[in-house]
DNA sequence: CCGTATCCCTTACGATACTG
DNA sequence: CAGTATCGTAAGGGATACGG
């Protein structure tokens, strides 16, 4: 698994790239995390919006918009008054939903690792002389 | 089955976002993962810059700078002339490679879903027919 | 070879106000 | 309730030139 087999390929469109795009929209993951684990596929725009703290209404549409076009999710209107909009994962944003799980089940199991990161936005202001932590040979 | 256990905490500092953090610097993963499994936990600044095709200068110093202020890798700096420097993966760092290449495994293993992907940059026009998949009735 | 300093552009994202 | 339209800011990231 550590092992990169055969498979060096660093261009631009390999795989390991282009997952990562995936996460390079910052709420993507979690709706679609949200919409599987706590709305069971499919779930309402207000719903949704209380879902995700911190999200902006305008994120949120844009987010669902994108997503739609690129066929992770399904929009559902309900032709009342007023209108009742539901967003429903598709079977491709399902299996999306496997790596984001994968992600954030590791996030939760290795929170230690995460307390023990340094926030780089703090330690901005580190030493004047910039002297590095060591100047050692290989052992 | 729920992924989410017990854990409906979707405050702005809960593991699955500090998680996704890490990802969102570009180079990050890739770094990590090319420091590990390309040249077994250390390398020099230039076998770095040209195992990661399209990063520039700044953007690998840059990188490398963050990822050492958080702990990830460490610099060693030897004094000769011209100067040697050569980044390590510390314990920490190798945990969080574990986690890219389970992402990047997932990738590989599921090109086949990136390639289902639409790509969302050419929904950059909106109207038109905008035929969404509508799945109630006409409208 | 290693690193820094500018310049500049693009984009993500948020706040807010407004329509149906 | 759902969605659009603006406006504004900050950050990411590339190109390039310079210095040790």
């Amino acid at each position: 698994m550590t092992t990169d087999s055969r498979e060096d390929e660093w261009r631009e469109d390999c795989a390991p790239r282009r997952v990562m795009e995936l996460f390079s929209t910052k709420w993507t993951s979690m709706i679609l995390h949200v919409l599987q684990v706590r709305h069971d596929g499919a779930a309402r725009t207000g719903v949704l919006h209380r879902s995700l703290p911190g999200i902006s209404k305008k994120m949120l549409v844009q987010t669902l918009r994108e997503m739609e076009a690129s066929g992770l999710i399904t929009r559902h209107v309900e032709s009342t008054v007023p209108p009742a909009v539901e967003y429903r994962l598709t079977p491709l944003g399902g299996r999306f939903v496997g790596l984001v799980d994968l992600v954030y089940d590791w996030g939760r199991m290795n929170a230690d690792a995460l307390d023990l990161l340094q926030d780089r936005a703090t330690s901005r202001r580190r030493t004047a002389d910039g002297a590095p932590p060591l100047s050692e040979s290989r052992t």
